[in-house]
DNA sequence: GCCAACGTTGGC
DNA sequence: GCCAACGTTGGC
């Protein structure tokens, strides 16, 4: 069963610009372990929203996981997991931060609730919501 | 095993 | 730039 997840970057560090440009990539950097565990969860085929924040604070893509879990090679110690994705489309119109929060059914997403969890899933129903308002 | 101190994230 | 939230670390 396919699953939906949010992940987020600062796009001075990883942009859904340079996700695009490279094509895919191997989602690394991850230390917490809710997010690892999250990661690990994913299945090929899921889809992803791509997240800006701080910057932008905008949902500005849809993106799906390509290859699952493996060992981040980026960790020097600890036991930690990338996953691979590549971009699918960038949404017409990104979907702010501010205009989420005014949507009833979605004020209870881990964007809002767990506002540090930069590997989190989302339901069905609050992905396509956001997607829709980002005119996709 | 508790909890205070500390570090990081991310919205404002 | 500030600070709240919260996860992690380390002393006891």
């Amino acid at each position: 069963m396919k699953q939906y997840w949010l992940v987020k970057s600062e796009p001075s560090a990883y942009s859904w610009d340079d996700l695009v440009r490279d094509g895919r990539t191997s989602w690394t950097g991850v230390r917490n372990f809710t997010a690892r565990n999250n990661l690990r969860a994913m299945q090929e085929g899921d889809e992803v929203l791509f997240y800006h924040s701080v910057v932008g604070k905008t949902v500005v893509g849809v993106a799906k996981v390509v290859r699952t879990a493996y060992r981040d090679a980026t960790a020097k110690e600890g036991d930690w997991s990338a996953v691979d994705i590549a971009p699918i489309k960038p949404l017409k119109q990104p979907v702010t931060l501010e205009q989420i929060k005014t949507v009833p059914q979605l004020t209870e997403i881990a964007l809002l609730r767990l506002s540090r969890l930069s590997v989190q899933p989302l339901g069905e129903p609050e992905f396509r919501q956001i997607v829709r308002l980002g005119g996709g």
